[in-house]
RNA sequence: GGAGAGGUGGCUGAGUGGUCGAAAGCAGCGGUUUCGAAAACCGCCAUACGGGCAACUGUAUCUAGGGUUCGAAUCCCUACCUCUCCGCCA
């Protein structure tokens, strides 16, 4: 969430990023009138619970007598004490439900606009691969070659379940492991992260702001045990920290960690349903930093060039696009996507997706750091995330850019030590 | 899944209704001593929010949320977590 103090001071930087996100800016006023009705009952109760504190310390020692008639005075003043303090725990509760509601402000750097459509393509990296034939796509290449069974996800499990089988399991594996090793070697901390987590923990990452997000929005729910299915490892990675109080000389802190990632993706049936491109589950390696804020700018772009290292490794063509404040998340005030070079689709599919999120999830949060300069001063941390491989969607860009054409598929150098073999073809 | 025991400050641990934000020890910080260090001794040592120029001061916090009471770390309920035994299990 945002910083009280801000939308108190500056609410027309609050509302006009708001706008920029096309949120209605209208809960900044019911926010700020909130935030003053609780503040003046708190000063208050706070006043009347002193008066009750001194005169509760007077029971002790009072004789049985005194005790008697000063008990009913009490009780009175305890109970309007207790109606105050139950009318604060719901203001409480009024004011961080819209607390929540309210996103991260939109960097001055971001573009306007509504949907994805109005993202800006910056920069364009790597050779887009001639081909002297028509390529094929990706489900049409692995179905050929063995290597994926949608037909049987769908009877197992229904619509964007799938199988994938034989060379391309390895070549999965092969993928994620060479951006663990990359990372790795990077410095990067590697982790495995709860694949399920509480409401709380979507909160904290931003993921969940309403209560209608966690009854129907895109994470999975295991009703039974209250828990969640998360959409990537950001969730585990962020919370990681949650509650803690870093010291200064422990940031950058710096994460990779790798999971199964399961996405309802309610909504998005008929929009690219081919293939892999768009499905309930798949496995990814998420890049996830806490630094200082005076970092964090600095720290976006070495996210970003992390990833593009992986995907020149690879030798795939991509197209770096700035994301509009129509396509930034709820937690986001800055975010890349990287689109890499899909040829059997014939275009550019989003494949990595790299946020600043500036104080926004920390303050939900409540990840800290002490500052050294000043004695007992504290503040909170940067965070910020980026992917570094994900698959299928990068097994998509593999398939496509390095199909022959007989329709077996070559292996990117880089790869072959990991799967052991430098081609797939029929059998 | 069944049965039981617990959750107190950075750590260990005392505290079973009032004078408790919480003894004591350890760790940490400052000082005395010392050529320096160790030891010893003395002092300091939680956070958030509010009021005040400041000294200072109010409120809350003993896992969390509710309840009982004039008053709760202490009694009751619920959730979460930890441990022990049994069962099951990769």
């Amino acid at each position: 969430m945002l910083d009280i103090k801000l939308i108190r001071e500056n609410p027309e930087l609050v509302r006009d990023g708001m706008r920029r996100k096309c949120v209605d800016p209208q809960v900044v006023d019911n926010v700020l009138k909130l935030d003053e009705e609780r503040r003046e009952l708190r000063k208050q109760t706070e006043a009347e619970q002193a008066r009750l504190n001194e005169s509760s310390q007077k029971m002790a020692t009072a004789s049985p007598e005194e005790r008697e008639t000063l008990r009913a005075d009490l009780r009175t003043l305890s109970d309007g004490i207790q109606d105050k303090n139950n009318k604060l725990g719901e203001l409480d509760e009024r004011f961080l439900v819209l607390m929540r509601i309210i996103p991260n402000i939109p960097d001055a750097d971001v573009p306007d606009g509504k949907t994805d459509k109005e993202n800006v393509v910056i920069r364009t990296e790597g050779v887009k691969r001639e081909f002297g034939f028509t390529p094929k796509d990706h489900e049409e290449l692995a179905q050929a070659l063995d290597l994926l069974d949608m037909e049987r996800g769908v009877k197992v499990s229904g619509a964007k379940f799938y199988y994938l089988k034989n060379q391309l399991v390895i070549l999965e594996n092969a993928v994620l492991r060479f951006a663990l090793d990359v990372l790795r070697g990077k410095g990067f901390t590697l982790m495995t992260v709860p694949n399920m987590a509480r409401a709380d923990a979507f909160y904290g990452a931003g993921h969940f702001s309403t209560p209608e997000d966690a009854e129907d929005g895109d994470a999975y729910r295991l009703e039974r045990d209250n828990l969640y299915l998360v959409g990537t490892a950001e969730v585990g990675l962020v919370n990681y920290h949650a509650d803690e109080t870093l010291k200064e000389g422990d940031l950058p802190l710096r994460y990779a960690g790798i999971s199964p990632c399961y996405r309802r993706e309610a909504g998005t049936y008929g929009k690219e349903t081919r293939g892999l491109y768009r499905v309930h589950q798949f496995n990814k390696v998420e890049m996830v930093t806490l630094v200082r804020p005076e970092d964090s700018v600095r720290e976006h772009s070495m996210l970003l060039a992390v990833a593009e290292e992986l995907l020149t490794k690879l030798g795939l063509h991509y197209q770096v696009v700035l994301n509009c404040a129509g396509d930034l998340g709820q937690p986001q005030s800055k975010k890349w996507d990287i689109e890499t070079w899909m040829p059997g689709m014939g275009k550019y599919g989003e494949t990595h997706s790299c946020s600043n999120d500036t104080d926004y999830q920390a303050r939900t949060l409540n990840i800290k750091y002490r500052v050294n300069a000043q004695e007992k001063a504290t503040a909170y941390v940067h965070t910020l995330n980026n992917t570094a491989l994900a698959s299928p969607r990068i097994l998509i860009a593999l398939l496509e850019n390095y199909q022959e054409e007989d329709g077996s598929i070559t292996i990117p150098e880089v790869l072959r030590p990991y799967t052991g073999f430098d081609r797939i073809s029929r059998a």
